[in-house]
DNA sequence: AAAGCACTTCCAGATTATGGAAGTATGCTT
DNA sequence: AAGCATACTTCCATAATCTGGAAGTGCTTT
């Protein structure tokens, strides 16, 4: 009746901070978010039965958390009987993260300004955890910032805006995706967790990531990383083209550019340092409530 | 033991659409979206106890909740102890809602020209039961498609974009929305039915709309309709600015310009003849799946 | 006209969510 | 430095919600 008297007692032996452990319940609220990943870029729209199949609920299940997310405009359904998409409501809270990211704002114009002297296509991306989401892209001739793959996110070891992120995590980030495994996507990707160990070494000397037809076959791309105020690696920003194009002998330059842009939109973000400690083994950060308080002044200044 | 002996018998007592009635239960996700609902633009960050008192939820609930939505991406937490912001899963799916739309993608190139020859604001909006929720903004001189207001969702009956919209909806939308109220955002803006439902006639004869201050003080926008291949209005496009510089006089020169743009933009949509019927009275569009058959013949060619 | 298909609704049962209260960590005040 | 205040976290018995098989509805095909 009592199966564990000192539960309390037990959680005070101290693991350092390993995350809000055991999974948060809500266990209905994991199936609501297996219905939304089944939709995807190249299947923007299904059926009931489709994403029932795919999310692996039972019709009637599927049926009730679709009525659900309609009722909020999370989804959407053309006619009474037609197929599901996303809804707006999501793109309101989406646009809501961007507009509310300093970096966003800050970076646009260094966005800008790249796309358009390298005449290639620009990108910034964050780390979240294992993968890079790229948070803005600009090509450069028509000056349209297409959203096309804003958001979507893209493996770190095997981009250049991936590894010039990678590069500066902790070790504990990088054995948890080794862990995952290198999937080959090309035959340049670098598939060996000591190859990837020693170049990500190379990245911190030089300080800039190169992407040597690593993901797309044809595709190469230069990243250099963005670092906040306290000297923390947040985001990079890379320039991406053609092989044909982005020469070998070429990358030296534009690497150039890009340190250079780094730089200032590094200073804008309150950077002043020289490239701070490199990442702490242990994951928790020490004296976190002091940097909030140092954000809210250069915030208010 | 059997309060509703012919519940199934009642329901085809036919209501002939009216939205999938009944509240499709799913109570616990109510609360979520309440707890996604604090944030906002002007309050991008958040703790525990703030959301709790907002969404009226006891601690403990709130805190579930977030710690649920922190597991799916859906919320982020710098320590683990700080504030909570939306989280970049949001990004993720806002973004798949925008790329698979089809008006965004053909819209784009016009947006931008627009921008560049007026030198002002150019926004696209649909319409989403009640309100004008703005797909794309983009502000000429920087070429910087800022994306803070993407998303943002502004009342219909007072911008430009909203009646230019609302002028092409069924009578029934138009009543439900009479009926929640027009505010009076300036001293401009039209808060009686009658007077909007004039105003409205006027822009379907014209082919614009015209908000002289209506919304925003000192803020003047011209608006047209965008239509589909089937002459449903699905979009307007607008120009806006200051007062000062958009002159009365300028108005019906914007507007012809702003009808050339969107008479190309529909026709690349599919548009061919005229403008169609008027909505009908009645909410349900006949033949709809015949509509489908014909969307998909239109994107293989 | 009958069968097939896809979606919708129902309902008793069982799992899950609930929230007050107790526990813990952190910061502030005396 | 101790004590108090604040804010977050966890627990657990109970209540309520969610579940999913099955039956119902409506449209299309044979």
């Amino acid at each position: 009746m009592n199966p564990r008297p000192a539960r309390s007692r037990l959680s005070s032996v101290k693991q350092p901070l390993q995350g809000k452990n055991q999974a948060a319940s809500f266990k209905s609220f994991r199936k609501v978010i297996r219905v939304l990943e089944c939709f995807s870029l190249q299947e923007p729209r299904l059926s009931l039965s489709e994403i029932a199949r795919r999310a692996e609920l039972p019709l009637s299940t599927a049926h009730r958390i679709l009525a659900t997310l309609r009722e909020a405009r999370i989804v959407e359904q053309e006619g009474d009987r037609e197929l599901y998409r996303l809804g707006l409501k999501l793109l309101e809270l989406g646009s809501m993260v961007l507009a509310n990211m300093e970096l966003h704002r800050e970076a646009l114009p260094f966005i800008e300004e790249l796309a358009r002297e390298s005449g290639e296509t620009v990108h910034l991306g964050v780390f979240d955890g294992s993968e890079v989401v790229s948070i803005e892209k600009m090509d450069s001739p028509q000056c349209l910032a297409s959203q096309i793959t804003v958001g979507k996110s893209a493996p770190a070891y095997c981009t250049a805006v991936g590894k010039a992120l990678l590069a500066f995590q902790p070790e504990t980030v990088l054995d948890r995706i080794c862990k995952l495994g290198l999937t080959g996507y090309t035959p340049r990707t670098i598939t060996h967790a000591a190859r990837l160990r020693k170049e990500l070494e190379r990245i911190r000397i030089a300080g800039y990531a190169v992407d040597d037809e690593e993901h797309h076959p044809g595709v190469r791309c230069v990243a250099a990383p963005v670092r906040d105020y306290s000297g923390k690696v947040i985001a990079s920003l890379s320039i991406s083209g053609p092989a044909l194009r982005i020469s070998t002998e070429a990358i030296p330059s534009l690497a150039q550019r890009l340190r250079e842009i780094t730089g200032k939109l590094s200073a804008r973000l309150g950077y002043k340092g020289e490239p701070s400690a490199l990442p702490a083994k242990s994951p928790h950060t020490p004296a976190a409530p002091r940097r909030t308080a140092r954000l809210r002044t250069l915030e208010a200044s």
